[in-house]
DNA sequence: GCGTGAAGTATCGATTTCGATATATAGTTG
DNA sequence: CAACTATATATCGAAATCGATACTTCACGC
């Protein structure tokens, strides 16, 4: 122990893993944004395409669990792609609650030309994260993605 | 039509880093939102006021260059923690276009008291990613942070 | 069938975000 | 020191976000 200058129980935040995502997160938008745009797109909405271009279509639901936002937003962000052509939205067979949403050709394609940007971004991470160390990372980040996702803040 | 799933150059979107980023700090926000609201604060403005905790008092651009959002929100930001009295703006003393922002003392008691939340997160992610990994992934991650910085997309 | 509660989406209103632009001050060059 | 250029922050308007709530359909007990 050393260097600090308040006596915290936490490495400093640009230590701190939490940290760390907010800023990837952060950097991957300012950078991809800018490109996205040609298509009336985001980092977001471009993931989710993605999403259904790995799932093929899928439930309005499991979009939401995937993509790990409020139902809400991703309500919304639905209505968007669908309104820019990019999706459709149809009915569920067994349960006519839920909303089949798909990709569209135009979608398809748009997915597959924002992939490329990811793949560049991947690429980024892949070099600066090394070969070494990388399937270390994804690992302890599935773990951390399972052990957040049902941790409740204890309340003091 | 085809059933085939498209061939990725990329692993599917759950093992991607990059994924894995946006999922994490989507459930942290989730997660601690919530109780963030009890001081009217979310987990960016709790973020900001922990960056000033450690560091000190601030110019503006200092705080956007840490957080990575851009700089018209971080404005807004610092413009509602001043309302809400948690931070105060000051001139900047060789430079007067810089505005100095400071906590308060109450905004010091805040971001003391969030950033217990916060300490619970990172136990969580501690305890899910393991002492053996959590180096090699804060590196892995700082690496990457870096690489991001000043990555521009190859324009095609 | 008829409530009753739960599940899946959509919508609403208030606030927030963000890119673009404005404003204001510094520094630099001739 | 005038005229640019660069830097630091603020503001503007359009759009997005989010929590709450409404709406619709399902599942089940009676």
């Amino acid at each position: 122990m050393s260097e600090t200058t308040t006596d915290f129980a936490l490495p400093p935040l640009m230590e701190r893993v939490s940290f760390l995502t907010h800023r990837l997160n952060a950097l991957m938008a300012r950078a991809c944004n800018p490109y996205f745009q040609v298509w009336n797109v985001d980092l977001v909405m471009s993931r989710m395409m993605v999403v259904m271009l790995e799932s093929g279509p899928l439930p309005a639901g499991e979009i939401v669990r995937i993509m790990a936002l409020p139902q809400s937003t991703i309500s919304h962000q639905i209505k968007r792609l669908e309104a820019l052509g990019y999706v459709e939205r149809g009915q569920g067979k067994r349960d006519s609650r839920v909303r089949i949403v798909s990709l569209t050709e135009e979608g398809r394609a748009v997915a597959l030309e924002s992939n490329k940007l990811s793949e560049q971004v991947a690429n980024v991470l892949m070099d600066s994260i090394g070969e070494q160390d990388i399937e270390t990372v994804r690992l302890a980040l599935k773990r951390a993605d399972t052990a957040l996702r049902d941790f409740k803040p204890a309340c003091d």
